[in-house]
DNA sequence: AGGGCCCATCGCA
DNA sequence: TGCGATGGGCCCT
């Protein structure tokens, strides 16, 4: 019990902390091209310097200007690769063997049967729960088969939770947050990731998205593909388009990593819970890297 | 019908 | 060259 209460206190030191660093994210990125200063950015924020700087680095192990970095376009293309090499293939690699895999979540995913998934989720029980985490406040939802959604609440729990029962509504959702605890802390702290004890995860989804996740499940932190490269991964190289739905209506955020699908030309396009939050989640995994 | 795509073109500096 | 903008093809819900 302590102990929960200790990991969750770890992660995020300060409840509000997501909120400060989304603001320095956004003005980075809206006004890189000025360069703003730390006290430029402290001033807008209405903040002082020091403890900007302080609440940021505790964030993302990074000062904001070596975030700044890790967020660029260049940076992008860094994360897929050298160019003409089999994108995916080199990720896979690298996540089975190399050092970019050390401070990777492991996952064990099994997917729902087809049947179920047309049954909508009936039968299923759902426990859910917010929680703090480094990227706001967050939804966790839970099955007996391990943990099936993960989103951001923005503030509006209710919004958030509907968004994510109306993909199973034929579930019954029960409030539990005391089940949903110890999954937060596992996700969120990179001292919990371990080989020996991976996190199980349910997929509910058609078919075919099923298969755009478990693509995603492939790269390992610090890569990135693209949404063709998925096509290409799941023998179907011509339907990158409907692979980016796919990717969009990932339920698992951050475990199922579609933060870590880019445009072809390393474009950040596009992100369900907002193109910040994909940035964030981007710059603090860098972070853990380094 | 309508996307978190991609490619080929075109017009502009 | 390197950008935006545009148009057409693609394939799943």
């Amino acid at each position: 019990m302590t102990m929960i209460a200790t990991l969750e206190k770890d992660i995020t030191p300060e409840g509000r902390e997501y909120d400060t660093v989304r603001e320095v994210i956004e003005i980075l990125t809206e006004d890189y091209r000025e360069q703003p200063t730390l006290e430029d950015i402290a001033r807008r924020i209405g903040q002082p310097p020091t403890q900007l700087q302080k609440v940021f680095t505790r964030w993302a192990g990074l000062s904001p200007k070596a975030f700044l970095q890790a967020v660029t376009l260049d940076h992008a293309k860094r994360l897929l690769g050298r160019e003409g090499l089999p994108l995916l293939e080199t990720a896979l690699e690298l996540g089975l063997s190399g050092p970019g895999r050390l401070h990777d979540l492991f996952v064990t995913h099994e997917a729902m049967s087809p049947g179920e998934w047309k049954a909508k989720g009936a039968g299923l029980v759902i426990r859910y729960g917010f929680h703090r985490s480094p990227f706001g406040e967050t939804l966790v939802m839970i099955t007996d088969r391990g943990l099936a959604g993960l989103a951001f609440a923005d503030g509006d729990q209710d919004a958030c939770f509907r968004d994510m029962a109306e993909r199973w509504p034929a579930a019954g959702f029960v409030r539990d947050e005391q089940a949903t605890q110890p999954y937060i802390a596992r996700v969120f702290d990179p001292a919990c990731w371990n080989r020996d004890q991976p996190l199980r995860v349910v997929l509910i989804g058609s078919d075919f998205q099923v298969r755009v996740w478990q693509s995603l499940l492939k790269i390992p932190l610090g890569r990135a593909v693209t949404y063709s490269d998925i096509a290409a991964d799941i023998g179907q190289p011509a339907a990158s388009r409907a692979v980016g739905a796919a990717v969009g209506r990932n339920p698992i955020s951050f475990v199922v990593p579609c933060h870590r699908a880019l445009g072809k030309n390393g474009a950040l396009t596009g992100y369900h819970w907002g193109l910040t939050r994909k940035r964030a989640m981007l710059g603090w995994e860098a972070a853990q890297l380094g």
